[in-house]
RNA sequence: GCGAGAGUGGCGGAAUUGGUAGACGCAGACGACUCAAAAUCGUCCGCCGAAAGGCUUGGGGGUUCGAGUCCCCCCUCUCGCACCA
């Protein structure tokens, strides 16, 4: 039985949806002549249902949308589907079902998950990342970048599961083993395809001090990723003959004021010496063997000891010709990291001293700290600060900064065979970006392997190459390796007959350019130049902090190397960041330890029991929602019960964004509560409109209005959602009040409730809309500007001041706005609370700040 | 190990960036309405105390008329990176 005035929701909700479907409202048109905003949340990848998460993200951009439409821009705000990668394989392998059918079918489900919730997009711009149209586009792009030298072919090392005969990203190897097969995986050298993300590693650390309104945190992140270190590459001539010991050993260093306290050198297993070495030195060969099969997990790493081989070798120290260092083959150094070799310096680097103690290698401290003196030496751990040199020849009694500067001056001048024996190098920890996965459902890679012409790409004109639809994945591999004719070709060079390429690209690329497609999803080329130039960069971009390297940084390669092949002028893609918390919520497990779904669990006795089997459960940990946890909560199922402006309302409520929230029944009770409750206060609101009369001049109610608009836009603005929904909660509160004060004018309530709906509008859309219309208003407030803030309203003529004495609080006085300090002082000190404290003393000292305080000092 | 962020009532969190700590919500208590329950409405709600008053923002110092906010030293938690020479 429901009352009259109850808001139904869920039908309520479905007829405005409607409604601004038939009006077509949000959609966007790139000739409007307002003002752009362009917002955008990350896009989804279609799983096949929406969840807590997605709520979340797609509310917060929401609301920043409808806010920004309301404020008079044209709003582009757009959704589309991170449709390629693993997961549709992998439901193809199990299911037996194609990766495209089970993708669009995931889609569709997904995208009226999202239509339920009431957001304002513009479905016209949809597409898919696996649609043909877009990855045609994609395999354009591509062109354009192999011909700009973008794309580069090299081998490198890859995680090869030897059982599902794939690639696996560093993520997919647990512990040494494919994470689906549980294969050892093996570390195979692969021809893969490469884009050249190192070229711009400077402008993509030095653009991040533009990014002001990105994360602290991301930038860093970003800018430890690129990881950019100055140093010296220096040579060191080989002494001895033999297998490998012509010609030099260059080495990267930020260290070359240490120079002097070297006494090793060290290559990685995978270094071209090394492997000369091996070749007639067994136990080094089987060093390197097995520096090889050591996994390259964390906790690997964090625990393997600094081992190693020496290789016979020795080189010529720079500056003492009575001294050589040995060569060792060294598990901790890294091929892909400067040269792949060092020189050790044990009393100035931890790795280094650790190394030197286990094989017993001089450990020379050449830097002491500035109150130390020349007997100075290091024990278990590595000096690694600034401080004074010493031991050290020419350098001694020079800085840090200073010795690094003589040594490369010296070197970079002195030749050795026939070059420098040192250049002064920016090292980067960033490596160009391998595109190349052994996959079916993925964008082909547009290039032929020609016997007589090596690669050759295939023209524009014969784009798209498109994905075959009969492929099998009963066994494992990739499927267009194996499909019988797909990757038989004819060279578009020779015409002789050739191999297509059958990789095909990391689905991070197709996430690094669908926010410049949407700005004309329809464009004959992948990008149309006007378009992006008037949208770009995202004013606002919303999404999970996992994201935080590379998505982001992929996205700001991509616009860099689309503006170099032509399509623009290079700019940032994303002007404001913002990354948004996880949806948490507590877990229950059995007595066997294993999680419960939340289905399962009933409330008996202050006892949390499983529903089925009665028996006892522990309550876990309060978690992101996940399904090993079993602790997601259905977002169709709330949007069921209570209508998506409550599952909206609370996503908003109480936490900041970019917190953790936790999801609770009795939290979506609250935010439902609150949707019943405005709606009753309105409709008493639109009655006693009706009714008109009041005797009052309502300039309480408002300022409370005009107040509480300005506060509310300054939230929003600065995305403080929470903040914003709680004025609404005491604003709320203060119309209920002015409603029972029988003086309150028709005029200022009718005031009041328009702008307050105008101004939850973009937190509960649906219910604004039927407000909207209850309190006589025409047309959507969906397209309602937003409200005139009355700056008159917002300043007091009458202020109360808390008074303190000795900095405590001990009474209040009301003043004018603009009474001299003079005035207020006395008037504070005839105070008898004041008075009481003072014991007849004169006060010390009266503190007035205007409009704020008063401490008397006593 | 390195880097970043956070510690405020029973809980989520506010506090114009040095100016009334605890807004707003949840939970809780009492009352009204009801045959009853739900819903709703009203009052109370940091801690100690009968009150006056005192205490209170992880702990300890400091600067200041005044500190959740600034400085120094600790403690705890979360996240990111991880042999980067």
């Amino acid at each position: 039985m429901t009352s009259p005035e109850r808001y139904n929701a869920p039908v309520t909700e479905a007829k405005w949806r409607a409604a601004w479907d038939d009006a077509d409202l949000f959609r966007v048109d790139n000739d409007d002549p307002r003002p752009k905003y362009y917002v955008l949340e990350m896009f989804p990848y279609p799983s096949g249902r929406i969840h807590m998460g997605h709520v979340r993200n797609y509310t917060m951009g929401d609301v920043v949308a409808r806010y920004r439409r309301a404020k008079g821009f044209n709003v582009l705000h757009p959704m589309g589907w991170d449709a390629f990668g693993m997961p549709a394989e992998n439901a193809a392998m199990q299911n037996n079902i194609h990766p495209a059918k089970w993708t669009y079918e995931n889609i569709a489900a997904m995208r009226k998950q999202l239509k339920s919730m009431g957001l304002s997009l513009d479905w016209s711009r949809e597409f898919a990342t696996c649609d043909v149209a877009y990855y045609e586009q994609q395999q354009h792009l591509f062109l354009d970048f192999l011909k700009a030298g973008l794309v580069t072919r090299k081998t490198s090392k890859v995680n090869w599961d030897p059982v599902d005969h794939t690639v696996l990203a560093n993520e997919q190897v647990i512990d040494g083993r494919g994470w689906r097969s549980g294969a050892l995986v093996e570390q195979r050298e692969l021809s893969q395809w490469f884009f050249a993300i190192t070229d711009y590693a400077q402008d993509l650390l030095e653009a991040l001090d533009g990014l002001d309104r990105w994360p602290d945190k991301v930038r860093l992140m970003q800018r430890n990723w690129i990881g950019r270190s100055e140093g010296l590459r220096m040579r060191f001539a080989l002494t001895n003959q033999g297998p490998g010991g012509e010609g030099d050993l260059e080495v990267f260093t930020t260290r070359p004021d240490t120079i002097f306290g070297a006494s090793f050198m060290a290559v990685a297993a995978g270094h071209p010496l090394a492997k000369a070495v091996a070749a007639t030195k067994p136990d080094v060969a089987a060093f390197i063997e097995e520096c090889q099969r050591m996994g390259t997990s964390a906790a690997v790493i964090e625990t393997a000891e600094k081992k190693g081989i020496e290789t016979g070798l020795r080189v010529a120290h720079p500056f003492d010709d009575t001294r050589t260092l040995p060569v060792y083959v060294a598990n901790f150094i890294l091929m892909d990291y400067g040269t792949g070799a060092i020189f050790g310096c044990p009393a100035h680097d931890q790795r280094d001293l650790d190394f030197a103690r286990k094989y017993g290698l001089p450990v020379t401290a050449v830097v002491r700290p500035r109150d130390a003196d020349d007997d100075f030496s290091v024990a278990a751990d590595a000096f690694t600060e600034d401080g004074v040199i010493f031991n050290s020849a020419f350098l001694n009694g020079l800085s840090v900064p200073d010795a690094k500067e003589a040594v490369a001056a010296r070197l970079e001048t002195r030749d050795l065979g026939g070059a420098p024996q040192a250049e002064r190098k920016v090292n980067y920890r960033l490596r160009d970006w391998g595109i190349s996965r052994q996959r079916y459902w993925g964008c082909p890679i547009p290039v032929v392997h020609c016997e007589a012409c090596g690669i050759v790409p295939v023209p524009v004109a014969d784009l798209p190459v498109k994905l075959p639809e009969d492929v099998s994945f009963d066994v494992p591999g990739n499927p267009l390796d194996r499909h019988p004719t797909w990757s038989k070709v004819d060279c578009p060079s020779c015409g002789a007959p050739a191999r297509r390429e059958t990789d095909t690209m990391d689905t991070f690329v197709d996430s690094s350019w669908y926010f410049a497609r949407f700005t004309a999803p329809d464009a004959a080329g992948p990008i149309d130049r006007e378009a992006m130039a008037a949208w770009l960069p995202v004013d606002q971009y919303i999404g999970g902090v996992e994201h935080a390297i590379l998505h982001l940084l992929y996205s700001r390669f991509f616009m860099r190397a689309v503006a170099k092949v032509g399509y623009g002028d290079r700019s940032e893609p994303f002007a404001g960041l913002f990354t948004q918390g996880m949806v948490t919520h507590e877990s229950y497990a059995d007595e066997h330890g294993k999680w419960v779904a939340l289905e399962d669990v009933v409330v008996k006795d202050g006892m949390h029991v499983h529903a089925k089997t009665g028996g006892p459960l522990t309550v876990g940990p309060v978690v992101a929602m996940s399904k090993t946890k079993r602790n997601g909560v259905d977002p169709d199922e709330i949007i069921g019960q209570y209508g998506a402006d409550t599952a909206r309302w609370f996503m908003l409520s109480d936490t900041p964004p970019e917190r953790d929230i936790e999801w609770t029944d009795a939290g979506a009770d609250a935010a439902h509560r609150f949707v019943q409750r405005v709606w009753r206060l309105l409709c008493d609101t639109a009655e006693r409109i009706q009714a008109g009369g009041g005797s009052g001049d309502g300039m309480a109610l408002r300022k409370i209005t005009h107040k509480s608009v300005r506060d509310i836009e300054n939230d929003i603005e600065s995305l403080h959602f929470n903040r914003a929904v709680a004025r609404v909660y005491a604003w709320s509160n203060d119309l209920q009040r002015a409603l029972q004060d029988e003086a309150t004018p028709a005029a200022a309530l009718q005031e009041s409730a328009e702008a307050m709906i105008a101004c939850f509008a973009p937190m509960m859309p649906h219910l604004a809309e039927e407000a909207w219309q209850l309190i006589g208003k025409e047309g959507f407030v969906a397209a309602a500007p937003w409200p005139e803030v009355d700056e008159a309203l917002l300043v007091e003529d009458a202020i109360t001041l808390p008074v303190q004495v000795n900095g405590k609080k001990r009474a209040e006085i009301t003043v004018a706005k603009d009474a001299a300090n003079d005035d207020i002082e006395r008037a504070v000190l005839a105070l008898e609370d004041v008075q009481r404290f003072l014991n007849g003393a004169p006060p010390r000292k009266v503190i007035v700040v205007p409009q704020r305080i008063v401490n008397v000092v006593a």
